[in-house]
This record gives C-alpha cells, structure tokens and sequence, in this order.
DNA sequence: TTGTTAATTAGCATGACTTGCTAATTAGGG
DNA sequence: CCCTAATTAGCAAGTCATGCTAATTAACAA
C-alpha cells in the first residue's frame, strides 16, 4: 500500500473525498504488517475517533482492495486478514498464539514449474503452519490468547488435527 | 481414507454403530478425488437414500475427520472440502469452473528448508490458482457453473484480484 | 428375539463474518 | 455556500457449521 500522502493524492485525483475517518485508516494500514482484521482495525479505529463505523471500515477496506492498495488474506481461521504488503510474500500462521508473520518465498522458485500438470497457474498461496520463535521456547506455548474462532466445534477440530501433525 | 471394509471394521473396534448411513458416506468418499462439500455428499446420498439428514452427514464427515481418515481442505472460497486423500500433496483451484485438483508437490522440497526464519514450520499448505486444462482451451472458458460463493460481494472482489493477477 | 443404547431425524437456534439497504445527518471540496 | 459524497444507525440477509431437544429408529450383543 502507498503512503498515506500518496494515498491522499490518489483519492482526490478519483474524487473521492479525503474524509477523517479514510485518512485514520490510511495511518493505521501504513506499513502494518500484523495482518489485521476488518474488527481489529474498528476497535483501534475507535479509540483515536470514537463514533465510526464499522461498515466504514469494511467500506473502506474494500476500496482499498478494489484499487489493488490491499491484499485480503484469507487464512481458513476465521475473518479475513488484510495485507498492505503488496509484494510478493508468503504467510506464516502460529497455531499458538495465531499471530501472522509475513515470509519470503523467493527461495522456492522451482514450486512454479514443478506444478504445471495441465494447469496454467497464475498464483500460489502458500500457508506455513507451526509454531512462531515465541511460542517455540519452552514453558512459553499455549499462553498467548487464541484469537482464532469459527464455527468453534471445527476450529477445535482443526486445532486437534495440526496437533496431532505435530506429535507425529 | 481406508476402504469401506476397513472402516468398518475400525468402526467396530470403536463400538460404533455400521448404520447405512455411515457405510453409505464410506462408499461415497472411498477414492473420491472431487473435494466434496458437506453439502454436495447430502445431495448425491439423498438421491440413494432419501431422507437422510444433512446432519448426519456433518455428523459422519466430523467423526472421519477425528479419525484421521479425511482432511478438512479449506480452500478460502466457500465451504469446506473433505478429502480422503491423506498422502501429502496439494491443491490447485481453477478460477474459471472452480474445480479442485490434486497437485503432487514433493517436488518443491526445498520450500521447508527456505522457510526457517524462526519459525517452527509443521505444515505447509500450497494452494495453486488458475485455470484448468479444459477451461484453458480456446472457447472454452467461463463456461462451466462457478459455484463458489459466500459472501458474494467479496467472493466478486477477490475473482476481480485473481483477474487482475492473470492479466498482470 | 429381545433389550440396551447408539444413531438418526426434524426442527429450531446460534454464531461468526460480510454485505446490502434505507434514511437521516454530516461534512469535504469546488 | 452548496452540491454531493460519505458516514452513520439500524436492520436484514446469506452462508456455513454446530448445538440442542425430543422423538423415533435400528444395530448389535446377550
């Protein structure tokens, strides 16, 4: 995603007005790499401009989206995330503590032509599971809030499944 | 997945019950390469047993899964997919027709290798996009059912990014 | 064959997430 | 200052998956 200045610049050449509630959203994305929920940013948008609205929010965000500023990440565990980062990356999930890190993938250069069975692939989204550096040392899993839920009986399911991945 | 015979023999070391129903899902799954949703084992296990309820087809899928019998395949676009294949291998997802296809992937090895930047890496979930042989073909494309759907103006958003990831 | 107990079923409810809509109000920018 | 876009509240829908109750059915062991 550009800066905000930039972004500013962007709008009004669309004649989209450079509303407050636009223009905190655009600081809050700038370089945030902690792949944010639509309700994560609501609630932090609340704090610094008590009032707005959520569907402000996913409104927004959606334009962003649309004018290719934002990624959506979808990650299978619940809401979708929304990454400034606009380069090519790969994602990395903690079943821990769910947070989500962003990882370089150009090592793997070799996953583009190996899959070519017929199929003509113009993308490749690649999931790490597994455990982040701080919930990797010892006495410190499984302290962290699990912010990941629905459909709780599955997410439970799924959580069981990647454990038993790891003890085997 | 294990064959139906087996399972049900695993089902009766378990003391579960080998009702119809559940031997009727085993058939259905048994080799079953089409990534099934929940929904779409109802409708074709209606046509040869009318009556059973979708809940017991959740039911069923939910207990396989606890098995480790099938894989819960969430592919970001709508509902999730149950796959009896548990050999390690991926998926690739045709944005045209939606259908979902098995990609051996052991190919790429050096993708776990690569990923190790403080992370504990267990799994590893590739999912490729694009378009499939037959809708590849000149004429061809947009023709067959997209039935992907959730959340529709998203799902419209995110066909419009896969396009412009094509056109790019 | 019978009895116990699990399984199935209908039907309703919930819950998470995202979008759509209307109507009223606010406020950006020319 | 005015036009029009943007925001807001509030309500609704829709999808997917699960939970719950109560009644019925049927698998399997004795």
């Amino acid at each position: 995603m550009r800066s905000p200045t930039e972004l500013a610049q962007v709008f009004r050449e669309k004649q989209l007005k450079l509303t407050p509630q636009r223009q905190l959203l655009f600081g809050l994305l700038h370089d945030n790499d902690s792949h944010p929920t639509a309700e994560s940013l609501f609630e932090i948008a609340s704090k610094q401009m008590p009032g707005i609205s959520l569907r402000t929010i996913y409104q927004t965000l959606g334009e962003l989206a649309d004018m290719g500023e934002l990624q959506l990440v979808d990650l299978g565990n619940g809401a979708m995330r929304f990454d400034p980062n606009m380069g090519e990356h790969q994602h990395f999930v903690c079943g821990s503590c769910g947070a989500i890190h962003d990882v370089d993938i150009t090592s793997a250069p070799k996953l583009r032509a190996g899959s070519a069975e017929g199929f003509a692939v113009e993308e490749i989204g690649v999931v790490f599971h597994g455990r982040c550096d701080r919930c990797n040392r010892p006495n410190r899993g499984e302290q962290i809030s699990r912010n990941t839920k629905r459909s709780p009986g599955l997410q439970a399911k799924k959580i069981k499944q990647v454990k038993q991945a790891i003890s085997n």
